[in-house]
Order: C-alpha cells, then structure tokens, then sequence
DNA sequence: GATGAATGAGGGTTCATTCAT
DNA sequence: AATGAATGAACCCTCATTCAT
C-alpha cells in the first residue's frame, strides 16, 4: 500500500460526497487544488485557533482573497476539510469487508487496517483525529453533523458480533467492549509513543505482533 | 469527604512543592490569592487559547498589571495553574494507601478515589484534565515537564502488582494491561456521556456498579 | 402613461446626449445593454458604497470582467448611470410644455408631471434621486458635473413666471420662492413618509388634493 | 457668541446626559478625550462607511486598540457621537427660551439661534447633519432611537403657536406648515450655497437680512 | 505592590480591480 | 468580446503585554 503524503490526495477524490464534489474549490486545478487543501490540513492539525489563515495562504501560495472566494469564512474551510478527511478516511474504511462475526478477529484486522490507512494517509488522517477535538473545543454543538467514521465501523462490528463465541458465565456485552477498549488501549499507548518518538516505523512488526499477543490472550480468557 | 469547591483551596497548599511555594503569588494574602488562583483555573478549563487574560482579572477582582506583576505572561500562570493543579491532585493521590497486591483491587479503590477527588476538588481536576489536551495543542513538546499523578500512581500499582494471582496461562504484564485499559475506557466512555447529559451525578451509583461488574468480569477471565 | 419599470429601458435612448451615446456599452447588443444597466441601477439605488459590483455582475447575468471592460471602474459605471438618469427624466420634463406663466399653475403641472414620472420610471427616478445623495458623500464636490433636471426646469419656470400675478405689496421674487419651498417642503414630507409607509400608493389622491389646497392658500394668500 | 471649532468641546459637558456621562471615554484626561471625539466626528461627517477608524486613530494620536478599548465597535462609537451631538445641540436650543406664540416671531428666533449654534459648534453640527443621512443608509431602523433636537423644537413652536392670527380665510395649519418650509428652504439653499462658497461667512448680514424679509413677506401674506 | 490606560501585531474578512485565457 | 480566478490593500476588531503613575 502506497504512501500518500502531501501529494496525490486527489487518487481520492472518488470517495467524496456529492456535497463536496460540488464545492467551489474542487473545480480549481489539480495542482493548486491539492496546494491549498494539503496547506490547510497542516496548519488545522494544530487546532482550529492555532490555525492561521495567513500561514495557509502563503503556504499554499495563493492570495488572501483567493482562499475567501472559495471557502468564505475560516469555519466552512474547517468544515469543509473536516468533512473531506472523513470521507477519504471512511471511504477507504467502507471499502474493506469485514466478513467474519468474530470480534476479535474483526477487531484485529480493524487495527491493520487503521495502521496502513495512518500510513497511506497521514495528513488526512491527522487533521481527522485532531479536528474531533478542535471541533469540541469550539463548536460544540455542531459535532452532530459528523460521523467519526471509525467509531461507526467498531459500532457496527460491535452489533454483529457473534456472542456466542463468548463464555458462558461471562456478560458478552462487557466482554465485547472489554476487547475493543484493550485495543482503543492499546491504540492510545502508540499515540503517545508516536508523538515523543517521531519516527516509529521501524517498530511496526513488533507492534502488530504485540497487539495480536493481547487479541491471543482475550481470546483464551473470554472465549469459549 | 468535603466538597472544595470554589473555596479552601489554601487548605491544600501544604500539598504544594517548594518550588511552586516559593513562587511570588503565594505570598499574596490569602483570599486574593485564592480568589486569583480560582478565577484563572475557571477561565483556563475552557483551553488556553478560549482563556481570556481580561476575563481572568474581572473575575478575580484585581488588575491586568497585578496578574502579570505575578505571572509575567500567560503560559507562565498557565504553567503554574498545571503544576499547582497536579500537586494538589498528586497530593491526595499520594495520602491514600493502596495496601493489597491484588492489582484489580487497587485498580478498583482507585477509581472511586477517583471519583470522590473528582467531587472533591471539581475545579482543580478538572483543570487538570484539561490542560493535559491545552498542552497538547499549544506547547507539544513541554509536556514532559508535568507528571499526570493519577497515570503515576497507576503505573506504581501496576509495578507492585502481586503477577502470581494471573491464569499461568496469560501473561501476566498484559493481563493487567487490559484491567488497566478497561477501566480508562470505561471512564472515557463516561466523560463523552457527562458532556451530554450536563448532571450525571443521579447515576453515580449505577456507575459504580457497572465498573465493578467489568472488573468482576476480568477477575473470572483473568485470575486463577 | 406606461409603467416602465425593469424593461423597455431603451426606447428612451432618443433622450440620451451624444457623450452618453457614444459610451462603450452602448455598442452592445440591446437586451443585454438593459440587463447590465438595470442590474446596476437597482444595486446603486442602496447608496454608491452599499452597491456591490458583484452583485450587479451576478444580476445582470454577465461577467466581472465585462463589467469593467466596459466601465472601467465603479465610479465611471456610476457616473454613467447618473448621467443616463439625468438624461431620460430630464428628457421627459423637456418634453413637456409649460405653456402658463401662472408659477402656481406651472408648479402645479410640475407636481402631477414628477408623479407620473416616478410611476414611469420607478427605477430610473429612484437612482435619480438616491445618486445625488451618495454623490454628496462620496464625491463631494464633483456634483456640478450634474444637472438635476426637476431643478433645472424649476429654474426656468421661476424666470418665465409672470411677476404682475403677484400683489403687488409683495416682493415677487420671494413669493414665488416660497411658492417653490413650499412644494419642495411637502414632497419631502411625503417622502420622509413614504419611507416608512411602503406603498402610499392608495393615497395618491389624497395627497394631490391636499398640494392643491396648498397652492389654492398660496394663491389666495400672494396672488393679486 | 464664541466660535466652538475644534477646541473647548468640553465646556459642554453640562448638556450631557447621565448615559453619555458615564460612558468609559468620559472619564479619560480632557485634552486626550478632546482629540478622540473631535478626530471621530471629523471622520465621520464623511459619512459611516466613509469613516475609517484608522484615520480616526491617527489623527486622534491614539492607538487601535485604545479606541476599541472605549468604544468596542465602530457603530458604538458612531452612536455615542450621535447622541453626544444630540445632546449639547438640543442642549443648546433647550437653553434657548421661545415665549412668543407667534410662529413667524419664533422661527425667526429659532433661524437667528441656528445659524449662532452652526457657527459655535460647526463640527458637532455638522455631524449632526450628517449623521442622520449615514443612519438612514447604514443602520435603518434604529433610527427612531435618535431624537432630532431641531425637529422637536420646531414641532413644539408649530403646536404651541397662536393660530387666531392666521387670515380667517386661510387653514392654519397649512398656513403654519408654508412659514416652516419656507425657513427650512431658505436654509437648504444656504446649505447648497455654503458648501460652494467655502466661507460665506461675510454674508452673514446679507443672509439674515433677506430671511427676514421672507418673514414679513408671509406675515403680510398669511396674518391678518 | 497595584493600577488600568495604552500598545500594536495579528486576526478574519471584503471588494474593486486586473489579467491570462 | 468575454470570462472569472486571482489579487492585495484596506477594513474592523482582539488581546497578551507594558509602563507611567
């Protein structure tokens, strides 16, 4: 699977909705389409205030104005790229098919996938996981209207779980939670190694590896 | 246990370390001290950046001057207000005993120590809290100077925890691992439900016991 | 008399000076000539700093670009328009007669003309008017380019009034002045009315009467 | 009578009302204070959209932000000018006593008072003009918040004026009505005439003179 | 210590005008 | 002729920080 960095975002555009495809900006070149769009992403992921509309307008290299006329205010551009993310994101997410109702399983190819799609994508990935927050921070409220589509797929492998595979004299539901929690767990853990060390590529084998060693162990103690 | 609310803060400074006793705004009188430190924590809860300076000093009843005589810039007080916040919480973590081994015991005590601190101390925790994602955001990279107690603590019972009562078939580091993740994940799940429903207090009880039946869960699954 | 309200702009180009006809837009092709210059009256008719060239570019159905190819700046299509104003009522005053040389009755007839008119050309009467407004604040000082056309012929009515009417206690010349005051005085009252009451169209009567009555009391009251 | 120009506003003081009088500005060192206004109200005679308050700044010799400080908004500040003309105009004309019941008696009081308070206070007057133009454009709708000093003292001499010495053959309200548009033609042709003539100040004699002529002329006319 | 008036760089936004196509 | 993307100066406003008193 390719990386896609700060180029070829557009290899995307088809998972976009027809809201976004009608944008004013997607009619703009390609090249400077992407300009704008990457230089917005990178200056967003430092939170919605620390964002200077400035900073994306030289960065991108167009005028002040030019970024006016196509999103109108800082918020829509936010908006806009917040909803660009979740679709390029849930786009690839909705393309992988999850056809096991092991949860553990499903859980477990979930996590390969995020890692791949982090990779492949890494601003767009980004700017989603801080936009939720941002989003929180200063409009809270309009979260509503965005659907994290992550949490949605966990949701929906969450109910077609197959319980029986649990214990018997154990709660499936708490047991079912108690696995993607783990993971979440887990998750959360590389995040915070992720950011002190910048570059942890390198650790990947041993990280699958380990998170596959605690899907093992949950699978010998709450399984039948 | 007491309720401190908006007032007794200086009943804790005894909690406080030398360097944030030496500080010049600790020798301030105590009610304006108070009514400083109070005023600030209120403002910074809603981020740093939400955090107005002019709000700040209306709200404490002194002047912009006087604020910055103490502090002399924003994140000076805002560092201040962490510290102070993690000391004060750190200090009522670190009164507690935890005498078992039985880390699902410990994990247990602490989370309605947890609780009770919260309802104790509402302001300071939750600065505490959200400062940890102000950092995040403005000044990624100082965060190594702040020590998070309750993370702290929970990695000391996790080191003293007696490894002997998990299954010999499960390692033991991970098993804990997974109490340890479950309870975050439960209490994530908490915080996203008190943003919703503003007063989850009525619920406190039925909280509590939902915790204990997981730990229950993990208990069977995970002792021997 | 016909209503020309938003369409029939150009069977009145008979009106136009040569300066006017010999403007750049007047080369193009007639319905969309009309389009541009109505979209633009009625965006002026807001005041000359309220009108938004983009606005009239949008409702005129033409391009940004062409708007200033052919006017070159906002201030020379708003010079143009003014001028075409100027030039198509005061075509219409000219073409009426004012045979008397009775200034009552001659500013009695003017009245009923300058209704007529403003029911003709709502729109080209209401730039008329707004525009020496806006051009009072905006370009002060190069109004004299411009001849209010109802002034004008005021003007001449006043010259050619027939001084022996006037008892001869009276100095004419201030009589027929107030003659006018008087007039001009009630109209500006309607208008401050008609401000606030939308449509004072069903009033229209009484109101004539009522200037009558006016005119009757000057005439009872200055005439010989 | 002293000339009022740009330099001892605040002897005025007194007219203010409480509302104005408490404003933050009021309370800042009179020369300073002094500048601020006068630069304010010069600016905006162009008209509010006109008025930039940078200009205002700099020729106030203060800072951006000091003039945000005492006025938050441009509109507050255009606001607080209005209502501060208002009041040491209508402060001045409230001084004025207007004990004849003879409307022609009174008007000419009240043209000779006019023409003394435009050149005490040219530029609180001017404003005043000036300003009830901008509310109309900029802010229609809230005008009725704003009481013109002039009008309301002219309709208070029109209600209270003695209508038996009005011709029995005349109305005497239209009568009355004819004597008020008179003056305030007279006027508008002044005004006309004075923003020509830059200083038509050595007309002054000639001007009062011939209103008074107009006067009589409608006292022979309209009285009996 | 204590004040709060004062600063000014930076923020988001608007809009007449230009220009490559 | 015709387009509309692109410009950038100017706009109003914010706010942490300073400093004379």
């Amino acid at each position: 699977m390719e990386v896609i960095g700060i180029d070829r975002l557009l290899d995307f555009d088809h998972f976009l909705c027809e809201e976004i495809k009608a944008h004013k900006v997607m009619s703009v070149e390609d090249e400077k389409r992407q300009r704008i769009i990457i230089a917005a992403m990178q200056e967003f992921i430092k939170g919605y205030r620390n964002a200077s509309t400035d900073t994306i307008v030289k960065s991108a290299g167009i005028s002040k104005g030019l970024l006016f006329h196509y999103f109108g205010t800082k918020k829509e551009l936010f908006f806009f790229l917040f909803q660009y993310a979740i679709e390029i994101i849930g786009g690839e997410y909705k393309a992988a098919h999850f056809e096991s109702r092991d949860f553990i399983d499903n859980i477990w190819q979930l996590s390969l996938l995020a890692r791949r799609l982090i990779n492949k994508h890494p601003l767009v990935y980004g700017l989603l996981a801080s936009a939720f927050f941002s989003f929180q921070e200063v409009f809270p409220g309009e979260l509503h209207n965005f659907q994290n589509p992550v949490e949605e797929l966990k949701q929906k492998l969450l109910e077609r779980a197959d319980r029986s595979l649990i214990r018997d004299d154990l709660d499936p539901e708490k047991a079912l939670r108690i696995i993607l929690w783990t993971v979440d767990g887990y998750s959360a853990e590389l995040t915070r190694l992720g950011r002190q060390v910048a570059d942890y590529e390198p650790h990947y084998d041993r990280i699958e590896k380990e998170l596959g060693d605690y899907l093992t162990l949950l699978r010998n103690a709450l399984y039948k």
